[in-house]
DNA sequence: ACGTCCTATCGTACGTTGTACGGTTAACTG
DNA sequence: CAGTTAACCGTACAACGTACGATAGGACGT
């Protein structure tokens, strides 16, 4: 690929191909949402390399350079593709705000969110960018927001517990991805892997004072880590926004 | 390059290669820490993916191939990158436990983390694996803990409530970090950006509920958010700990 | 029905990537 | 000084994103 392409990128055109109403059929038979939709399917059945302009074609059935002639660029596509799986992130299920009460409605926001990223688990390797602005993810976060509004905090306020909650069930996320995968592809159970690790590990710290770590490394139980420190950090966050809301009025 | 390489990975290397002291050095000159300081250093000034075994070996002044003898592939190179520069983020620096109290410490580990991901942009691109286990990581690991030890926390807590304020901080910072980058390479300021977008979108967002959503996102300046929703975050994570202490016996 | 034009389609090619393979050579060992 | 070992690296391969330009198929005016 070439090293540096700069792709002059017109914003209003990744806009309007977000929220491209009339997905008009080539005559190829292919489509803007057909595109997307194999770009999901090879992103959740391998991983996001995996899903090249290349393989994205030969799934639609056009050649590769087809693509391009209804997306502008892989980037692109993979907006496209990151919007589309936030439609579907509450489709058929219950909203944020038919939970009872905020705080029952962020761990749910929470949950959806590890699990959405666990179907797709491509989409943690997706760069943020600017907000995507299409409908899906435009959606999603209207539906997220509507379950705290009117609690008693600001606006910026309620953007902003949004973007905790939401980073701190993507990182849990982006863990627990990372450990399947290598899990997966390196074929060494986690202990077997700190079997062999842990003695060159103790060898080569000695004159390190490690003294606390290993104490708390050791004493936890590799399994299932990452979704308890989720709910943990989650359950301190919201502690604290309830502390904050009866501080003010709303008891 | 190959499709799928699935190199075996024998983890004891990786972890002997990231305490190797004696740096051994070859008849060409090159070093593994000359390697690796290299691939930190053109990290820094491009990005991740101008961090090639090429552009390495040429800044190294040797031939490409000439890295495999010092380290098994580019993937291990970028997790000796990130312990080396985890073994400079508390350099020179007060250490978290030289703060007055465990919150200051917490939110001076959340500063710090955040300017850190700042001076190596690439770092918030590699996906995380298992815990690297080299002495850059767990000296640091240390360090963190160690702020918050005997607060009346449990072990897994202690490593569940750090764990969630990186969280907190690397997402602020990889947004940060993608905002500048589009910024930078789109020439276009937020303001013009926003100027173009919000016509195609409010047109196109038409019929669809999105009140809330949308006086949130204009009630907020789009700049600085990132670290505001950092601070937010943070002090509400704080609050909700502070008040598990004090609940139990720590007041 | 036929000529014309437009554009969707795509074959080819370029520059880039990580790294497998095997030959060459420098340095250490006997 | 001969021999062995391992560091070094030249070449090659498969894969990538996409620029460029040729081609062909459908729509439309006549």
């Amino acid at each position: 690929m070439p090293r540096k392409s700069t792709r002059v990128v017109d914003p209003t055109a990744l806009t309007e191909l977000l929220w491209s109403p009339t997905a008009s059929v080539g005559r190829s038979g292919a489509t803007l949402a057909a595109i997307t939709a194999a770009g999901i399917s090879l992103g959740d059945q391998e991983r996001l390399d995996g899903v090249t302009m290349r393989r994205v074609a030969e799934s639609v059935g056009v050649a590769p350079m087809t693509l391009y002639s209804y997306v502008p660029g892989r980037p692109e596509l993979l907006e496209l593709m990151l919007d589309s799986i936030a439609a579907m992130a509450y489709a058929d299920l219950p909203k944020p705000r038919d939970k009872s009460g905020w705080r029952a409605a962020m761990e749910y926001v929470a949950e959806r969110n590890w699990e959405h990223a666990l179907e797709h688990r491509w989409m943690v390797d997706i760069p943020p960018g600017r907000p995507i602005l299409g409908p899906g993810v435009c959606v999603k976060y209207e539906y997220e927001l509507a379950a705290i509004d009117g609690i008693g905090l600001s606006d910026p306020e309620m953007d902003h517990l949004l973007t905790a909650v939401l980073g701190i069930s993507m990182s849990a996320a982006r863990w627990r991805i990372s450990l399947d995968r290598i899990r997966t592809d390196s074929a060494l159970t986690d202990d077997v892997w700190w079997q062999l690790s842990e003695p060159v590990l103790s060898e080569a710290a000695r004159g390190l004072d490690l003294r606390i770590s290993s104490r708390v490394g050791v004493s936890m139980s590799s399994a299932g880590e990452p979704y308890e420190s989720m709910r943990f950090g989650l359950a301190c966050l919201l502690d604290g926004v309830a502390t904050r809301l009866t501080g003010t009025d709303h008891g």
